[in-house]
RNA sequence: GCUCCCAUCGUCUAGAGGCCUAGGACACAGCCCUCUCAAGGCUGGUACGAGGGUUCGAAUCCCUCUGGGAGCGCCA
């Protein structure tokens, strides 16, 4: 049997990181098996779906890489499919038309909460067909009476639902468009879904869906329902949590690889592993090791894995989003920027890329001032003179490098019998503006001579004010 | 209210009856390294929700309770 999962969001809010989740955990299981991952919107709630939604999800699935092999399908443009199955089933008994007005039901229900009975439809119009005067119909899925479904979850074992629980559906609306536990059903009939692999929110429609699925003459795909993912402080994901939509984690500086490493962590794991490589997840990833219960989201601990994935990719494949961030600072950098240099140089010391390209900032641009204390402390009249021996000694290095810088510093600090740190913190506020940047040969190497010589020139002029 | 799900350090987790005086990771504290900041290394504290069983033996199996969550819509 082919393995085919699919991912079925609904464009009426934003995609968080659940949704990534539930994504990434489909993307894998697919790739895993060499099998198809599927993109299907759900919009079927027309009031509630956007444009803007929709696009949102696209943007996000391609920013992380997590790309479909079927797909975008639209349920908004599966109408006809849906009408046709309908038909089918009112033909067969399988369904039938309701006529109970909102009041009736509201009616029922406010009896049933006051009997403190579960609320659901009794099913008073199965065998009575007859138009009622001045009302449309919905139509309802005739649920099995009684028995019991079985759903033999893929992470939960097996969970028993009594047919009695459940009732008759409204699978068309009285505006004659279709419900979502329906076309969630015809579509993964039609589609060939394999593995449902969704948020277990979604258990208890497990067994409507099943039966539905049974009505249209197939056996159920597998089912996984995945636990959910709470805030910071173990409430549901709300806005208040900050996470709005997944590319604003691309914003405030985060890898793709590092948030969907992080994301696989959180209800899944593999013996003590905590870094994993798109490829590695990939290979190790299966569904008997995903966990039950839910987790809270550990901002600390995102940003430690986004920085592990800093030190490990190549620099290469880092550059281009460090660009980004940088421009977004309002920085210019030049076509032949050292981008990879200063990311080797600043990667240990920067959980994001955002706060890499704040900390950057020098590399393009001379300090527009020096940091209040790191001046007051380093580029003074008593600093002067070091400064002035340092420049002079860098002007006359053969070769530019962070090994021959080296040396000169070194040289200079045992010449005068002092510490490393009394020539290079005066040159790092000089050159940075600030007492923090990589190491001072490493980040002179990067710099230029000229930009370096020119910097000393300028605090020098400054301390000796 | 009814149905269903869940329950190991603050957080993410390992653990599928003896390997557990419960391991790893983030965070925190201390130390080491050190030109700053980091990174890295070492050390430390903190957890099996409660009560009953089953068993020679339970974090692991069963029951009850408690606590959390989801669903019960002409939303998805």
């Amino acid at each position: 049997m082919s393995i085919r999962t699919r991912f079925a969001p609904s464009p009426t809010g934003l995609l968080h990181i659940g949704g990534v989740r539930t994504a990434l955990f489909c993307w894998l299981y697919a790739r895993r098996h060499g099998g198809t991952f599927i993109l299907r919107v759900e919009d079927t709630d027309r009031e509630r779906s956007t444009p803007e939604a929709v696009q949102v999800i696209l943007d996000g699935m391609q920013w992380l890489g997590l790309d479909a092999d079927e797909g975008p399908f639209y349920q908004s443009r599966r109408y006809p499919r849906y009408r046709e199955v309908i038909q089918q089933w009112l033909g067969e008994g399988k369904a039938y038309h309701c006529y109970c007005s909102k009041e009736e039901l509201e009616a029922m229900r406010t009896a049933q909460l006051a009997r403190k009975e579960k609320p659901r439809y009794d099913g008073r119009c199965r065998d009575r067909n007859e138009p009622r005067e001045g009302v449309t119909p919905v139509v309802r899925f005739k649920n099995p009476a009684d028995g019991a479904v079985i759903v033999d979850d893929a992470v939960h074992g097996k969970v028993v639902f009594q047919n009695v629980e459940l009732d008759d559906l409204i699978i068309e609306r009285s505006d004659g468009n279709p419900t979502y536990n329906f076309c969630v059903v015809v579509d993964d009939y039609d589609m060939k879904v394999s593995h449902v692999i969704r948020g277990d929110d979604h258990l208890n429609n497990t067994p409507r869906q099943m039966n539905m699925l049974r009505a249209m003459g197939v056996e159920p795909p597998v089912y996984a329902h995945l636990p959910m993912i709470l805030g910071p402080d173990g409430t549901k994901l709300s806005k208040r949590h900050g996470a709005v939509s997944v590319l604003y984690y691309r914003e405030e500086g985060y890898l793709p690889e590092a948030l969907l490493n992080y994301l696989a962590r959180l209800g899944w794991s593999h013996g003590d592993q905590e870094i994993f490589s798109l490829d590695e997840m990939t290979a190790l990833f299966d569904i008997a090791d995903v966990n039950k219960s839910a987790s809270a989201i550990n901002p600390d601990k995102l940003a430690w894995i986004n920085q592990q994935h800093l030190m490990r990719l190549p620099p290469s494949q880092i550059a281009p989003e460090l660009r980004w961030q940088l421009e977004r600072l309002g920085i210019a950098v030049g076509e032949s920027a050292p981008l990879e240099a200063v990311i080797e140089a600043q990667r240990e010391r920067s959980k994001t890329l955002k706060e890499m390209a704040a900390a950057s900032r020098f590399f393009f641009e001379a300090p527009a001032a020096y940091e209040d204390k790191s001046a007051r402390k380093h580029l003074t009249a008593e600093t002067a003179p070091v400064l002035e021996q340092t420049r002079a000694s860098l002007a006359k290095l053969t070769e530019w490098t962070a090994a021959a810088i080296h040396g000169a510093i070194q040289a200079l600090a045992e010449a005068g019998g002092l510490g490393l740190g009394k020539v290079a913190q005066p040159v790092r506020v000089a050159v940075s503006g600030g007492s923090v940047s990589p190491p001072i040969d490493q980040t002179l190497a990067i710099l230029g001579r000229e930009q370096t010589l020119e910097r000393i020139d300028r605090a020098i002029e400054f301390a000796r004010r």
